[in-house]
DNA sequence: TTAAATTGTTTACCTAGGTAAATATATAGG
DNA sequence: CCTATATATTTACCTAGGTAAACAATTTAA
């Protein structure tokens, strides 16, 4: 019976990376949860809220929480849409400014987690994680 | 850069695994942290609140929560230690009797979850996690 | 066109897990 | 012996994420 020891250590990874994600992020006042949502943003740019937690998986309540955390930062405002029940998210002007130091404490931490995990290991725990998850979902 | 979506695909694992393993032990009152407690003293007998957070990897204060649910349900006993400052966590006769009932659940869970993943993935899959994790640690 | 159902967001409340600080007991050193 | 330090647990407070229900805006149907 692996499959206990298998949830066990996935859990425990997870809470590790979080964990460390968190540290990196501590200089900038940010969390592991907001950057999630702040990459989404650079990258596709202006989302709802409703599409925000689809694509992170996340339910609408703590999306809404996270969002409202990231507006008194001032690192992101929130548009009405053009149907009114929904909010358009953007980065602010400010968060656009301080993206890439946040994108290069985060990659350093994560190229520090994985300094000592070979490239092909990764490759391979990626594969296997995404067939898993496409399976679950 | 493959690291964003290693950590990604990670965390939404270790979010589905939980939610599942909720949904299966909501019939019977429990909560995924309060199994994984549960199980432990299953296999190991007594073990003092420090050990079992050391065990689990899990700090004090949240484990200290997780016990007194369990101690309000009935299914542990805190037993004050020779040293005072710690308390013996121990299964009721309650928890025994019930513990096969769960145990049932949590593999019926485990087994929906992995049915369509090769066991060979699954071997592969915690060989790679422990590596990395053994690393973190 | 108005009533009913649907949808996006929020509120309230729950568990999970983290840090910092308080508390109580044990152990060492002077 | 008594004070200082170390250790186990708890308390208070924070983020992360979940469900249920409220609310407002939109769409559908009668």
């Amino acid at each position: 019976m692996t499959n206990h020891a298998l949830f066990h250590t996935l859990h425990q990874l997870s809470r590790q990376l979080t964990n460390s994600l968190n540290e990196a992020l501590k200089p900038f006042g940010l969390y592991s949860a907001q950057w999630s949502v702040l990459f989404v943003l650079h990258t596709k740019g202006s989302l709802t809220q409703k599409e925000l937690s689809e694509y992170l998986f996340v339910e609408a309540p703590p999306m809404t929480r996270t969002i409202q955390r990231l507006v008194k930062q001032g690192f992101v405002r929130q548009i009405p849409g053009k149907d009114k029940r929904e909010k358009y998210i953007q980065l602010t002007e400010e968060a656009l400014k301080e993206f890439p130091k946040w994108e290069h404490a985060v990659s350093e931490c994560n190229n520090d987690l994985l300094k000592k995990f070979p490239e092909d290991s990764q490759q391979e725990l990626l594969k296997l994680q995404s067939v898993w998850l496409k399976q679950l979902l």
